[in-house]
DNA sequence: CGGTGGGACGATAGCGTCCCACCGGTGCTCTATT
């Protein structure tokens, strides 16, 4: 495939005359029938990933994703672009064999792995000669399972019956230990795929953590937080309660239009809450980790988080939120002692009673009563899993998270620079850059201020956007931020 | 770990206090009743 061919096809069905970083190489490789792996950061313009060379192969695209509102925002766009062929697979009310039966016209599929399990659309997949198969925020497959969304766990089979179809996995972060559980994940070996990466190193967002004495001070410092910094923001928090105390209490101590999110609102609320954000009539959410993916709104000035996130990996998901623009951001860590104990508790991935393997076996035991350990050892059993492979994976997981919280902990506590300390982790070469965290830059100080916010709390006139928050956070004399050795360079 | 809701109890009529148990995030699909 000549490039002249691919660059028609950007003008005529996208309208661009460039790629960004990394799209062109990437789509090259999977025209070449390459698997690829593409870590390419937010709003790098992943979904022209798959949807570029499926306008240059014969048959469909099976679009593997993890939530129903992302699918829907693809088919939402395809739609709005010209594009009849789509198809999203899902579950409740939609005639299932009609649509299977119509899986050979179509261009692009979305289903959920769950779906994908099902065997009855595994056999009428098999019947379609797919182009391409692509796993979208493929950082999934390694975040989820054995305890949760099990299913991921299948994709590995499904790829397989589906006989080895060209595959694209897609995420912004990963780092070499996921990118790694994901290949065995899915069974590929890192000899079958090219793997395309650029830099999770988001310059503009700026990085601060600050250890505060209570959960009262913690409380104080995020409002100071929200009523100076500017634009729009989350706070995150590891607790649907907290998430909603909150909201209302900066509701009542400010001027800001501010709304709870988490999974246990009705979906309207939800959907309500994040289009009344996109269209700025909220300039705050107070969120659990519920709100997030399919997030694109592009100028979110800040990224609070009031806990203790439960590994570098989320972390960086989250506050990479922030600042899509290019323009100036934040990324702010607030905890108080204890809150590792959430996070941990959070993390904890016990295997239900093993005795209940065998009851579930035998049928002995109530589906009702038992809930999400029937349900669990129920999929398990049908994918002849024995309670020994059960109990390893398990424990595998428990160590992973263990460790991924504990490289979390030591980045809050960091006395050297938080950027270099996350791109290592992420694998990467440390950079040298203006504006990078708290820690250890002193070239940020000279860079202009962020504009102040205009309903609420103004800053000092010429007080610079470091000062700010650095008097915001208290910090001037027992500093958790270092600034001290800033003046000296 | 820390917050909270419920129940028991005490002292005495409308509540206060204490203790204990429990919970804490992320989403899909299917099925049987309303």
């Amino acid at each position: 495939m000549n490039d002249a061919k691919i660059y028609e096809v950007l003008k005529q069905h996208f309208g661009y005359e460039h790629f960004r970083d990394g799209q062109l190489a990437t789509i090259k490789a999977l025209l070449a029938g390459k698997n690829t792996l593409a870590i390419l950061p937010t709003g790098g313009g992943k979904s022209l990933l798959y949807q570029l060379p499926a306008y240059l192969l014969p048959g469909p695209v099976l679009v593997v994703s993890p939530l129903i509102s992302l699918m829907q925002d693809q088919v939402d766009r395809l739609h709005r672009n010209g594009e009849k062929r789509v198809l999203m697979l899902s579950g409740g009310g939609q005639d299932r064999r009609q649509q299977l039966s119509q899986l050979s016209q179509a261009k692009f599929i979305f289903a959920s792995p769950e779906l994908l399990a099902n065997p009855e659309v595994v056999r009428a997949l098999q019947r379609t000669k797919l182009s391409l198969l692509t796993i979208d925020e493929a950082h999934c497959i390694s975040q989820w399972g054995p305890d949760f969304r099990p299913e991921y766990l299948l994709l590995k089979q499904l790829r397989h019956e589906l006989d080895d179809p060209v595959t694209l996995l897609l995420t912004a972060t990963a780092t070499p230990r996921v990118r790694h559980d994901i290949l065995t994940k899915v069974g590929l070996s890192a000899e079958q795929v090219v793997t395309i990466v650029r830099s999770v190193n988001r310059p503009n967002i700026f990085l601060a953590a600050s250890e505060l004495a209570s959960s009262d001070e913690k409380q104080t410092t995020l409002l100071k937080l929200v009523t100076t910094l500017p634009g729009a923001g989350i706070v995150y928090f590891a607790s649907r309660r907290l998430a909603t105390q909150m909201a209302e209490w900066l509701r009542e101590n400010s001027t800001l239009a501010v709304a709870a999110y988490h999974a246990g609102m009705p979906s309207a609320e939800r959907f309500r809450i994040q289009q009344q954000f996109m269209d700025n009539q909220l300039q705050l959410i107070c969120a659990t980790s519920a709100f997030g993916m399919g997030i694109d709104k592009d100028d979110i000035r800040f990224v609070i988080h009031y806990h203790l996130p439960t590994s570098l990996e989320n972390y960086v998901q989250e506050i990479g939120r922030a600042g899509r623009d290019g323009q100036q951001s934040a990324a702010v860590l607030l905890y108080a002692p204890g809150d590792e104990q959430l996070a941990r508790q959070l993390t904890t991935t016990e295997l239900p009673p093993a005795g209940l393997y065998q009851k579930v076996q035998q049928g002995q035991a109530d589906r009702r009563v038992l809930g999400p350990d029937y349900e669990l050892f129920d999929f398990y059993i049908r994918h002849h899993y024995s309670i020994s492979q059960l109990r390893e994976s398990f424990g595998k997981r428990q160590s992973q998270v263990a460790w991924q919280l504990h490289q979390m902990q030591k980045y809050a506590s960091l006395t050297s620079c938080r950027r270099q300390f996350i791109l290592a982790y992420f694998g990467e070469s440390t950079v040298e850059q203006t504006d990078c965290c708290d820690i250890d830059e002193p070239g940020w100080l000279s860079k202009p201020l962020l504009p102040p916010r205009k309903t609420t709390v103004v800053p000092k006139k010429n007080e610079r956007w470091d000062t700010q928050l650095q008097r915001l956070l208290n910090l001037d004399k027992e500093s958790n931020f270092h600034f001290s050795n800033l003046d000296k360079q």
